[in-house]
DNA sequence: CCCAAGCTGACAGCCGGCTGAACGCGAGGC
DNA sequence: GCCTCGCGTTCAGCCGGCTGTCAGCTTGGG
């Protein structure tokens, strides 16, 4: 059951792909991979992970900041994160909460050079799904990442598929009676926010979060016009309106 | 919303009360506990494992040789298991395999003095969510069988079912007889505050308050007109008036 | 039988959401 | 440089459904 959503293979993407949606894509048809995030000061650590995943040319995307890290994590989805406590801009806990503050459960495994018993115990009272020292082996990272992501059923990896549209999160794709549909990007993140949780109900707020990425409020009917013309483009019936409470993907009925 | 789900506190049960079906019954109503197997030969580590958790008289159901934990995990449910690699009848890995091949899903800890990263590995990869080595401090044992079961329960358990009534906290959409019925949000509110103790009764004023968050008085019969906009959706037998008290969701008697 | 409690259809006001249109801006082509 | 195009954002007017209220009715208890 669990192994069905399970990825049986790690893969990495290199960072520098990152700007090209379309090559992502077509590398990201695969159901059975995993989209890594690395927060992490140091570039090596993800190259040392990248290359001790035997399949080719794979890598890790990769933040250095809290801040990258928090736009990273509002826009696009991953199937798991690796988070460095120590970073420039500020503790990597405190990033950690507040993304377990705003629902999201996408699996967490903290790396770190902190080795007291107490700031396991922190970290993994935070929200964290694993805890491991520096210098750790590399083998058992790779054991333990799919450890936790083969016991994370929250979202499937890639694809979406609600009623006859496909989403494919990864590859940045929608498909409405399999026929490929182009979206801006704002139009996307709405989308992306829409399936994080397929049938569930989001909050204008939630969605608007996502799309601006912390912070920077804005006072309008944004929202609202995304998601008509995501109507105008994927069919009137493919998100349900609440009144007063959020939007939900999926055919009303 | 998965902390909701999620076990605030772990629960330990003390073996002679195993075998009084009832009584563990009665004390595992609440969602909010798990029930935690230790695989174990030495006795000691599951007095300490209780006895680090607080809250009074709990314990741990404890099974000394693989033989009686295949007997225990095949009867009784368990929330959470804590295996030992090293027991007198053989080695912990090989239940472990055979316990996740037959498709039995509940999240194991791996206890063990195996120090070699080959072995963690190979216990990471026979479908172990977490490996700790002896000797290992109780608290972050905790944390951590805190962090795995809360990935464990990560799909928020939403649906209520009371009756033929099917409640989705989640999607806010109810189901009667599997056919999905929308609500406006007020209406959505009563159908909350009924379903918060199924079954039991809920005051007009208990009813209010859920609708107009403290405060703002209205002094007329809009509860009964939601109770009464409620049952032309969800069928005229779903709800029971009790004269003078209140309400209750479910069938007459 | 009588009264209190509860039920429900009708209705008007209003709020929240929808969407077409307009504008500014940056990228890219020529 | 100039034009075009696509995208993001704002705004205003429209619309429909939600909501609170009330009146007249039904129900149940004593």
């Amino acid at each position: 059951m669990i192994s069905e959503t399970a990825p049986s293979v790690l893969e990495f993407y290199h960072p520098t792909l990152l700007n090209d949606g379309y090559k992502i894509a077509s590398r990201w048809d695969g159901a059975d991979s995993l989209r890594v995030l690395l927060v992490e000061d140091d570039v090596t650590l993800g190259e040392a992970v990248r290359d001790h995943v035997a399949s080719g040319d794979h890598a890790v995307d990769w933040m250095k900041t809290i801040d990258t890290a928090k736009s990273a994590l509002a826009t696009t989805s991953y199937g798991l994160v690796l988070l460095d406590l120590r970073l420039p801009d500020g503790s990597g806990i405190t990033l950690l909460k507040e993304f377990r503050a705003r629902g999201i459960t996408t699996p967490v495994i903290i790396l770190t050079a902190h080795d007291q018993i107490s700031d396991r115990i922190e970290g993994l009272n935070s929200g964290a799904d694993d805890y491991l020292v520096k210098p750790f082996n590399l083998g058992e990272l790779t054991a333990r990442m799919l450890a936790v992501s083969r016991r994370y059923s929250g979202r499937p990896v890639s694809l979406v598929r609600i009623g006859n549209i496909e989403i494919d999160t990864v590859a940045r794709r929608v498909a409405v009676e399999n026929e490929t549909i182009d979206l801006s990007s704002r139009e996307w993140a709405v989308l992306d926010a829409l399936s994080a949780r397929p049938g569930a109900v989001v909050s204008k707020s939630q969605i608007e979060e996502a799309l601006y990425a912390f912070g920077s409020e804005i006072e309008s009917n944004t929202v609202e016009v995304y998601v008509s013309r995501l109507r105008k483009k994927l069919g009137r019936d493919h998100i349900t309106t609440l009144r007063g409470i959020g939007y939900r993907l999926g055919r009303e009925q």
